[in-house]
DNA sequence: TTGTCTTCTGACAACGTTGTCACTTGTGTC
DNA sequence: GACACAAGTGACAACGTTGTCAGAAGACAA
């Protein structure tokens, strides 16, 4: 900046002006500033500027996934992404692995580069130890599952909810032997979603059986496993809800291999790449990830706007896809 | 920091050599330090510190993907992710949506940031205005796609070899008749792969048949179009070879609707999630991004530790999976 | 002419760090 | 006892910017 305040000879403070697009320069200087930056290719730095400005802001904010691979994640991140770049802030993300401890260091190096404000896809089971990130002024918001032991504004699915539908599909189809295939119960929506189940079979009057439920599935052999476990019971599920995605593939996995796929009803939560190609097409109740990225997005941007007003708790709605497994008669 | 010292009664001087593990302070001062620092809530500040730094490091990468959320994207970020959180390095990420102009812009951002390196899966079609940031000193490392005009490390896949491979095979199994469905050629990987599908036919002395040959397939959609449309044909293929992911799923669609699914054979570049589930499962020429992007950050940090050696240029191998698509015979 | 106001420009300090260098101890050697 | 040397510590400037404030130059009215 001083090279290029040198060749245009203006003071350095009017580079800055000229830079900052500041009013209240004359054209001709402003015409030799740029023409200086061009050739001395000169790139503004934005660490220098954020130190030194009175917000301190770095036009950077932090995100933590569960994986920036995982589909589900990657969709939340990309339509944080296209928030963003509308007002020129770049995403720095990061991948918890459902690891509390990795959630928090990937936090502290974020606050160490000084984001202007955080999205978190939740691993940890105490989030007080953002008080000190929330006291430096940085908003958090939280996707797809809440915070514990600290308030803050959320976007949630409404995971009983998408949960009750697809239960309450199978039972107009005629089913009453319902399986349920759940993920670790400890992760909340997890937790959410067999609730969902629950509560939908006593509205609808039908006794619970705990043989039909299989919690703490992680992955796709261990649900694979387990389906083809209960499909074996002397009295077996006629149709089964699958409450993640691995899991839907497992119980899938399971009905072919016992060629049970046209026979036995399968719903699953989470939509699928592919899953109308299947034979049969998979019933999905699906999220909208990019309408749940978007939503977190819009609230922080509120935040970093000056809104103080109390933690506000969206909730996305899911939608149910019947591709044909989910249709399947008792 | 000043308060720390204060708290401390040691100079800020201290301070920052404790914050920085520099050696030669006595441990007594050390306690005293971080019983400072934990009780005020200090948090070091990393922007400050790269801008004052000799090296000028930032501790952060950033990287240009076509699209975050698509799968080969996320699977590369992963493993660049990986790599980078061992040396306490952070990734911003990207999407330029195959659109040359977002990419430099993205690169312009990134560069304000003062980012140590950059990792680019190429849209641009001309790549000298990196010229600039080279000069700066910033290693760049480019995945998946050459660049053009600027030299520069690369980590490729070697596609006209995984093409050839997939087509000698389908040779080996007695398809004289094999049709081609590629992406927009303007694509380098999408012409390398239908490059491998001209090669082999010739050293297999199959004569090309331009009516079996169908590019600028984007999406889905048109890659079903196209694939119908050739297989209702006079003397349609007995079997196809799709250059891409979509593309492979827009000829299988064809093929079902079609009812010629377990005829016409089929072998897919890149291997697709629930592949192995359809009927028939899908015979691919697999890609391997996480190695791709795991050797791509492994040149970066090594460039950055101070590797000056003559640009490298990594392939990395393809692997077929078959699955029974690519075994029906004509 | 003088005074007042507006518009443009620059000098300087400061943001939170770290590199440099000089100073103060303490230890060991002759 | 004098001296050299190592280890520990701090004062100060500097990194590249922007906020503050003051001053210069010009326009206009009295």
């Amino acid at each position: 900046m001083r090279e290029v305040a040198a060749l245009a000879k203006v003071s350095i403070k009017t580079v800055s002006r000229v830079v900052n697009g500041e009013s209240g320069v004359s054209p001709s200087l402003v015409r030799r500033v740029i023409a200086a930056s061009e050739r001395l290719n000169y790139r503004h730095n934005l660490t220098a500027s954020s130190l030194r400005r009175s917000d301190g802001r770095s036009a950077t904010i932090g995100i933590v996934l569960e994986d920036v691979a995982n589909p589900f994640s990657s969709a939340l991140h990309r339509s944080i992404e296209d928030v963003a770049v509308q007002r020129g802030v770049l995403v720095l993300a990061g991948s918890s692995d459902e690891d509390g401890d990795r959630e928090r260091k990937l936090v502290s190096a974020f606050a160490s580069r000084r984001v202007d404000g955080l999205i978190i896809q939740p691993s940890s089971q105490d989030h007080s130890y953002l008080l000190s990130e929330r006291r430096a002024g940085t908003p958090i918001v939280f996707v797809d599952r809440p915070p514990a032991f600290f308030d803050a504004d959320t976007v949630l699915t409404d995971n009983a909810a998408g949960v009750r539908r697809g239960v309450r599909h199978l039972v107009q189809n005629g089913h009453r032997r319902i399986g349920y295939l759940g993920d670790l119960h400890t992760i909340v929506t997890a937790a959410e979603r067999h609730r969902g189940y629950v509560e939908e079979l006593a509205d609808q009057r039908i006794e619970a059986d705990e043989r039909l439920v299989r919690l703490d599935l992680r992955g796709i052999e261990r649900a694979e496993a387990a389906a083809t476990e209960m499909l074996g019971h002397s009295q077996p599920p006629t149709a089964l809800f699958a409450g993640q995605n691995l899991v839907t593939i497992g119980a899938f996995r399971a009905l072919r291999r016992l060629g049970l796929h046209q026979r036995v009803a399968l719903i699953g939560f989470d939509d699928i790449l592919l899953a109308d190609l299947l034979e049969p097409g998979i019933t999905v109740i699906a999220q909208d990830p990019a309408a749940i990225g978007r939503t977190a997005a819009q609230v922080l941007f509120r935040r970093l706007d000056g809104d103080e007003s109390p933690t506000q708790h969206h909730i996305v709605l899911t939608r149910m896809i019947t591709r044909g497994s989910g249709e399947i008669l008792p």
